[in-house]
DNA sequence: CGCCGTATTGAGCGCTCTCAACGAGGGTGG
DNA sequence: CCACCCTCGTTGAGAGCGCTCAATACGGCG
């Protein structure tokens, strides 16, 4: 039997929330925010920007989900992060001086909060606390995307599909308990290129995790059954 | 004609040097950071420290390559990064509030120095311009462990290791010259780990480079023959 | 009912891995 | 100085994984 702490730092290690916490800013520091920021909606399958385009501003997701995507000179697609409620967001490349890595869409209806690039800059240069959030956050986000890496480098589908399975998990979740199933929902290509493999492929693998038990799926939802051997699959520990 | 500039823009998405510049910071900066290092010595292949283990203090590499490495449970071993001169690192965990998530060791013998950790904390809360230069070298670095993730996901081991070369020379350089060929001296097994495939596999792709002309060897030592076509079959761009 | 996008299943091929043996080169001790 | 050993590199063969192509099923919507 595998200790849930235990599952859960392990796990920690593979995903991150947003590092910044609402509540340690100062009444005037929430005054600018408020002043400085405006509502944007997207639609299902909505694009919020572009790998390439010029970062204008900080978001907040405050409803729904957005995928994080490069894609490739041969068109293939890789999905790096789901976004869920509460991410901060967009503003690396305005820190690094450099143009969108990435291109990001909303999977469903979502809601975000957006400030200008200058208004954010302002924020930052008054706000220690911002700025030491920002580095906390940036040093977990570099450890978590090196596990990623070797995960990516290194492993088989199996494994690094039950890894996926695990993070998503915590991504659709709704309700605060531990290592409780959520409802994972997500299409099949959009799931095999955040797995990085073929949508065939991906079919084939979720096929055998069902016969074996780790998951179950209705309509084309995905919900988790046994977290500990799909841990112990994962092999991250 | 691949224009060298845009050569030199795309690989720089795939590898990072430190970010932090000793120009930038104030006299009084300088002489704390004088006061408060000693210097350490490697032999190659000692050990600098351990994943798992507490992050006593910042490094800076003066002379000589580390690699930078995640050992996992079936004992494959990946290597995340080269550290070549004028490197700053083990700062990271310590922002985080975390363990090492890799491991250290000497590729050749190296001489660094060193500040505990809680100097470096003193001199961060005083210095806005190292803060500064964390803040833009951490999310210049989110961009590389992006776009490297996406390549180690999807790529074929050709693609892979001409990124891996290129990288290689740039890490491996002594002279300044743009696109000229580095001694690229790294054994096997290294280059293996480095490149996320096996050694066999390795020695069989960089025989089908040399066949090619894509790279010439002297011993055991690589140097690149022709960047231009080495940078198509990377297909970074 | 038919259409379109998505999901599933099947078959075959190629890449990459593993296992195994052999070769080269440097260091050590007789 | 030579023989041996140990490490590292190279080559060969075979198996299995994962990819691609192709055909079929499903499900929501007009």
């Amino acid at each position: 039997m595998i200790n849930i702490d235990r599952m859960k730092q392990a796990l920690n290690r593979f995903h991150f929330y947003s590092g910044i916490k609402i509540g340690l800013f100062s009444n005037d520091e929430l005054e600018f925010i408020d002043k400085h920021t405006s509502t944007i909606t997207l639609e299902r399958k909505a694009l919020l920007f572009k790998q390439g385009s010029y970062p204008g501003g900080v978001y907040i997701l405050n409803k729904g989900k957005l995928k994080v995507y490069q894609l490739n000179y041969d068109n293939s697609l890789q999905i790096l992060f789901i976004y869920s409620q509460g991410e901060v967001f967009g503003y690396r490349p305005i820190l690094s001086n450099e143009y969108q890595p990435v291109s990001i869409a909303a999977i469903e209806y979502c809601e975000l909060l957006y400030m200008e690039r200058s208004h954010f800059l302002e924020l930052l240069s008054k706000s220690v606390s911002l700025s030491n959030q920002l580095l906390a956050s940036l040093s977990h986000e570099f450890t978590v995307l090196t596990n990623r890496m070797n995960v990516f480098a290194q492993r088989k589908i199996k494994e690094k599909l039950a890894l996926a399975l695990l993070i998503l998990n915590e991504k659709f979740r709704t309700s605060n308990g531990e290592f409780t199933a959520s409802e994972i929902k997500l299409n099949r290509t959009d799931l095999a290129n955040f797995v990085g493999t073929s949508l065939e492929n991906l079919v084939r693998t979720l096929n055998y995790f069902k016969e074996k038990g780790l998951i179950k799926t209705k309509g084309k939802s995905i919900f988790i059954e046994n977290f500990e051997n799909l841990f112990i699959l994962s092999a991250i520990e």
